[in-house]
DNA sequence: TACTAGCGAAGACTCACAAT
DNA sequence: ATTGTGAGTCTTCGCTAGTA
């Protein structure tokens, strides 16, 4: 039985809809990671909100957003209005289009889930759905929300299910001109390129990143 | 017994801040 | 500018109690 679904809704492509589970395919309970302690008692440290200019100690239900006007001027947020603008949660992951997979440009990726039918109902659909995909080469690009935020989402089919891989937007992604401008291009002899080449081929291998462990 | 609502736990995500 | 940390929030699920 797979563990716990962190997202549940429902697959749309156009008419035909079907109940799918998400779940986050990378976890990091596993990775190394520090608490911070007081060095005299071993004792854990945790924060503390201080006002900025006073230096009191700010307790939890005196604390508010605020959206900066200019510089040093806030106007605070409440609540209702920041409800008011939240987007809210259709529960669907909403194919607005299919697009070759090789297309998919790896600067854009972000997190990736694993996306199972929930449930007995509408398994059928899913299964066209991924096969269809899977017969075209092509990978679906759609909306869904995540904790309050739109996502664009790669949904494309990995074994009998399909992995959805939530793509940064455009205004995330650095243009690469600003780094590779200055690269010159010189000319370089035909036996560079040939030595190099067998080089590569001596080192050529497969995908497999069982060999590599984080030693930290 | 079957169903529903409410509560809390677990895990994932976002945010702000401090250190580098 | 980037990275790591804790706090807070979001979401689902399991448990319990109440009701039909």
């Amino acid at each position: 039985m797979a563990p716990r679904a962190y997202w549940k809704g429902s697959l749309k492509l156009s008419l035909v809809s079907c109940p799918v589970a998400l779940y986050p395919a990378t976890t990091s309970v596993e990775k190394t990671h520090f608490h911070m302690i007081n060095k005299e008692t071993g004792n854990r440290l945790k924060q503390q909100m201080v006002d900025a200019e006073t230096g009191d100690v700010v307790e939890g239900d005196q604390k508010a957003r605020g959206y900066e006007l200019k510089k040093g001027e806030y106007v605070e947020v409440d609540k209702e209005e920041l409800e008011a603008v939240q987007i809210e949660s259709t529960h669907t992951i909403d194919i607005d289009s299919f697009v070759p997979v090789e297309e998919i440009d790896k600067r854009y990726i972000d997190r990736p889930y694993y996306i199972a039918p929930d449930g007995k109902a509408g398994v059928d659909a899913f299964a066209v759905i991924r096969d269809a995909m899977k017969n075209k080469g092509r990978v679906a690009l759609a909306r869904i929300v995540l904790t309050n935020r739109e996502h664009i989402i790669a949904v494309e089919p990995l074994g009998k299910g399909l992995i959805g891989i939530t793509l940064r937007y455009p205004y995330e992604v650095r243009d690469e001109d600003e780094y590779f401008d200055d690269v010159r291009n010189p000319k370089i002899s035909k036996d560079m390129i040939e030595l190099a080449s067998h080089i590569l081929d001596s080192k050529a291998g497969h995908f497999d990143l069982s060999k590599y462990k984080d030693e930290y």
